[in-house]
DNA sequence: TAGGCCATCTGGTCCT
DNA sequence: AGGACCAGATGGCCTA
């Protein structure tokens, strides 16, 4: 289990101990002591004076940001781990590509879109009351929320670089209006697929 | 080589 | 006090 972070952790550390103790905070500690065993003299003289307690405390929070760090790092292989597991939900192309972080999330929210919203046509077909619908009203499980027209545009605009994606969204099943939309239901989360696909608008 | 993506470190803030 | 979460910074890798 560990044996993953055991690499990671050897090398941080050294690039840890390298700049943490001389770039950011090194520069006020004349010896950079902490670190190293000291000699017992020097040891012996701490146990004193102050010396001794400002180097432990150097100790105590440069251990407290390691454990720090591996938290974090942890914390990180955790997200990513339920976006790999996002991706294995999500249908997957031919392309084999692996999606990115980003594309990950704008795609699942497009799919997630299309889904409900076939769903909620296909209520509709079934034999609901067509006074009944609420017609453009939130698809079940979403609440109001994903409709990319609206909301998903400013949500996924954070990628804003560009390059990458540009039209998921705008291509995306921006506006579900049309009553004659209904006979698109089975291609919508196809739609939303392929709408997303980098290079595919 | 520039730009995109990613992993990691780091300090700050909030919560328990 | 310690942990979780977050955002900024940094550096490495890859691709057009």
């Amino acid at each position: 289990m560990d044996s993953v972070y055991s690499d990671i952790d050897s090398n941080s550390c050294d690039f840890f101990t390298h700049t943490d103790d001389e770039d950011s905070r090194g520069s006020a500690s004349p010896l950079r002591a902490p670190r190293s065993p000291q000699p017992e003299q020097q040891q012996k003289k701490r146990r004193r004076g102050r010396a001794r307690s400002e180097a432990t405390v150097q100790v105590v929070k440069k251990n407290r940001r390691l454990k720090a760090n591996d938290r974090e790092r942890n914390r990180m292989h955790n997200l990513n781990d339920a976006l790999d597991a996002l991706r294995g939900v999500l249908p997957a192309f031919p392309d084999e590509t692996k999606l990115t972080k980003i594309e990950t999330l704008r795609f699942a929210h497009n799919y997630i879109w299309a889904l409900s919203e076939t769903i909620r046509i296909a209520d509709l077909q079934a034999g609901k009351a067509p006074g009944d619908a609420p017609r453009l009203l939130s698809p079940p499980c979403l609440g109001e929320a994903p409709s990319p027209g609206s909301d998903a545009c400013s949500w996924s605009s954070s990628g804003s670089s560009s390059s990458s994606s540009p039209a998921y969204c705008a291509s995306s099943p921006g506006s579900p209006a049309a009553p004659e939309d209904y006979s698109y239901l089975q291609q919508d989360a196809l739609f939303a697929f392929r709408s997303f696909v980098p290079g595919i608008y």
